[in-house]
DNA sequence: TATGTCTGATTGTCTGTCAATGCGCGGCGG
DNA sequence: CCGCCGCGCATTGACAGACAATCAGACATA
């Protein structure tokens, strides 16, 4: 069986379009809300409108992008419901994830699973956001790829991706993060022990726990009148 | 509250081409492998090729269908270890809408959802294949829909297109048939009895079951060498 | 047979153009 | 002073034409 490795895809403009601005989202460099008028990206990418066009269509699919008829994309916002709701599916898919990665993963994998993990435990408080959720985020595609199940994959990215603004206020709480160490430690040891329900029960508990501390923080965000995202395209009702 | 049910939007027409193109799809319109030229489709659907390529985005990102490089879209091919890991995933986002269904829907979606199925209960054997997926896919509109969250519904909707093509065959079989009604008709008298937990529980076997059969079948294929479809893109190899 | 080359067709991308739509601004009247 | 109306401008949606890069298949050659 030839190695894949060394395969090489030829990466269309569109392509890599669409991977920065999918990046430029959730690492919060456009805000929920903003404008993404097609002209400004062409300026800011240095491309033609159709590419940019294009790429929008993606993430667009992928929910990151709304699009309004005739007034454009504009960064997705994720209301407290819909954060509920996305927090409802992870706690499915993960579960899933972690289920079919105490199966089907290979020992390598598992092993990789807990160097991130330990990691992650290395934490200690006041660390970057950013570079705890790019952590985080090292253990999911380890998780992704060892759960042997690319579509699994490919959606609880988008949902991961979908609220990452979210996520990374939460993972950067300082009294959560021996919490999440712990519940992520129970995902790794169920992992080793190859038991699968365990596995899934570990998964589920931690989104819960995750999604309790994130909508706390939308419900005090929301009493205090906190930093709301903008939401200019409100102007009319439309139907979504 | 203002009544949205009257509210229009515009239809662009990138939405209506990706419309009938996903429908295409799922109907089997276009066969899997088939190759679809942006030229071909400009003429098919009377519209420039940007409209096109842009509506080609959105399938490509819900997985319909597949971009290589420099060769164009293909239609979605899907192998029997994929069509596993479709039934995976399927079988607890399902029991998901099925279990927020059974806690959240109003009593006239519980209705409805018993209508549907008693549509399907009065199903004779023999019956138009592509009747009774119609009349399952109003199943499940029903259930996506009252399970109050949009984003299981969008990623079961996806799924549930992913492998139309293969539910149309499990669907159509006789001897599969009256199974179907039980199961469904246990999904629906949990829901009735607003027993969430049955409703997971139910909804979940359901899929375990359809999976049974559709692997069943894939198996029978590929052993006879029955209808496999052309996969043609095959020539190169190219990551994934 | 295996290898190298050529050619036609298709994709990826850019540019320019035009109609339709939405937003903001200023004028007008009360 | 305030609210309403209408106009102009900017942007989106869609089209057509063009060109380089790439690919598949036929062809020629050793």
């Amino acid at each position: 069986m030839p190695d894949d490795s060394l395969q090489i895809t030829p990466q269309p403009v569109r392509r890599q379009v669409e991977e920065r601005l999918r990046e430029a989202i959730i690492t919060s460099r456009f805000m929920p809300g903003e404008h993404l008028s097609d002209r400004m990206l062409c300026d800011l990418f240095g491309v033609s409108r159709g590419v940019i066009r294009e790429a929008v269509r993606l993430l667009e699919a992928e929910g990151l992008v709304i699009v309004v008829p005739n007034r454009g994309p504009f960064v997705a916002y994720l209301s407290a419901a819909e954060a509920t709701q996305v927090y409802e599916v992870r706690g499915v898919l993960e579960a899933l994830a972690g289920h079919g990665f105490a199966e089907r993963a290979s020992t390598e994998e598992v092993a990789e699973l807990r160097a991130v993990f330990e990691e992650i435990a290395a934490t200690r408080p006041g660390a970057d956001r950013m570079a705890l959720l790019t952590l985080k985020r090292r253990f999911y595609d380890v998780l992704l790829r060892g759960c042997r199940n690319s579509y699994v994959a490919r959606m609880l990215d988008q949902l991961l991706n979908r609220n990452s603004q979210l996520r990374a206020t939460t993972l950067s709480d300082p009294t959560r993060l021996p919490h999440t160490v712990e519940e992520i430690r129970r995902i790794v040891e169920a992992v080793e022990r190859r038991d699968a329900e365990g596995a899934w029960q570990a998964c589920r508990d931690h989104v819960a726990q995750a999604a309790r501390v994130a909508l706390r923080i939308l419900n005090e965000r929301a009493a205090t009148g906190g930093p709301a995202p903008a939401r200019r395209p409100a102007a009319r009702r439309r139907a979504g």
